[in-house]
DNA sequence: CCATGGAAAAGGTATGACAAATATAAGTTT
DNA sequence: AAACTTATATTTGTCATACCTTTTCCATGG
């Protein structure tokens, strides 16, 4: 015969505090903007000291589901995230997929190319004066010759945001900010010649055209043809950063000695 | 005369180690289940105390990016997600922001409507037969006549996953997931009438039949009617939801005050 | 040879104190 | 009286230290 043992609980207790105060946020019963009681208050309703409770509230900042205030009046609030937070989320948590090599190219580019194509069909239905001004200005910047690669890549960046901010849809745009982002990092230790970037800059024009004239398809087939041409580009930078994470050194936390000239911290790691 | 005073640094110390730690990680110069040095050695390095390195850690771990183990040959370590994890974390961000209300009902269906067929296309080419048997599984439980509400919404959530996933598209899913995901809380609170749900299981096997005689237009067709019809029972679920936000009550955390019975935590909140 | 038990190592929790920020109230000066 | 300054209280941020719990590993004894 077994006997029932109790369920011993086997998760931190920071962690079940997390969860707890986290499920009272997404029932709806702590509002947007609510204060939680203070720390200390926090402790007492749960029974653990206040480290815990701290723990338990860095959990769910690092979330951006809270932020917190120091002095009188100040506290802990519920953050409800905006667009923005949320999309900044995803792409740290994407990057790193990217980054270790999760996805092939293919893979990369096919999905670029068949939502950024669907991103320019309803950017041509729905584009306002506004999104082909921020487009345009972006075509602007990524003409200037004495613009650095980093800016550059930058640049594209936002163009590709700006068309897809053009289609007026919040869902589409969250899941896209996805993708695009998340380049960021790779595109960028990428020396761009000076012929591709100019090939990027009419590619980008025309697109604009495109969508400026409500010409969904042929904004489509441009941006399709443009990415085809990223191909390669993007081939060579995975190569490289496939590399760099191949050749790990070991200690990667050395503790650079000066410590004295930086104020505080900022060092810490070689 | 203005004078160039140190600059303050106004994010807290945990905020800047876990920072630290986290590039560490993202530029690769921490390798997936690589060991960092124990917390009290991290303290040392950093020069800091171990709660605040410990407020560092969990910021970590709550983005998954570290996992801990206790006892010797235990400590901390690099934890690089997978597709899984980091989905459920893009699941719990978008949640929020489509619970508050953040976009429209016009907006989510048009939004899934568009990457659905996308999907349904892009499945038809590259579907397995495993993908294949994934959906005619799910399909099979939706015809269940006892199934509970929860149980049908889940299946319908599997089902469209399984639509994905036969896209053999890795950035593609992870957009996806994104989106399906997090209707999962919204539907479920819908009482799907029995009528309903046999539509909706019957909607599907006929986008499986599409996706397996590999007609993609047609599974994209059948997808654009099959969630027009979703449409409705979307805006019953946000109107409901969006309600339950709008009475949201002051004092959500008070202690339910027995406690002396549950293990240790696991109330806190009435 | 296996099992048992006990150290040791590392994360987890608790306590208590102090520091820093900041809103509010009180007091002082103009 | 109004405006500025100062005190003060409140709340998060940080620190130091101790102890508990889990887990590994080795030594010891059967």
């Amino acid at each position: 015969m077994t006997i029932e043992y109790d369920r011993i609980v086997r998760t931190s207790l920071s962690r079940q505090v997390a969860e707890s105060i986290r499920a009272a946020i997404l029932d709806g019963r702590l509002g947007v903007d609510q204060r939680l009681p203070d720390e200390i208050e926090l402790a007492r309703r749960f029974k653990v000291s206040r480290p815990t409770v701290r723990e338990a509230l860095k959990r769910l900042a690092a979330q951006n589901l809270i932020r917190s205030q120091r002095g009188p009046s100040g506290g802990t609030f519920v953050d409800l995230p905006s667009l923005e937070s949320v999309s900044r989320t995803i792409e740290g948590a994407t990057t790193l997929l990217i980054g270790m090599g999760a996805f092939s190219v293919e893979e990369i580019v096919l999905s670029r190319m068949e939502t950024e194509t669907l991103a320019c069909r309803l950017a041509a239905a729905n584009r306002t004066q506004r999104d082909l001004d921020a487009m345009e200005a972006e075509i602007a910047v990524e003409r200037e010759a004495t613009l650095s690669d980093e800016g550059f890549c930058a640049s594209d960046v936002r163009f590709h945001r700006a068309v897809v901010d053009a289609t007026a849809n919040g869902p589409l745009k969250l899941m896209m900010y996805t993708v695009i982002e998340s380049f960021i990092p790779i595109t960028n230790m990428i020396i761009v010649e000076d012929r591709e970037r100019r090939r990027a800059a009419e590619s980008h024009a025309r697109i604009t055209q495109a969508i400026a004239a409500r010409d969904g398809e042929g904004a489509a087939a441009l941006m399709r043809r443009h990415l085809e041409g990223m191909r390669g580009i993007l081939e060579q930078a995975l190569a490289q950063r496939a590399a760099r994470f191949a050749s790990t050194t070991e200690d990667a936390l050395t503790a650079s000695g000066a410590g004295a000239s930086t104020p505080r911290l900022l060092d810490g790691l070689g």
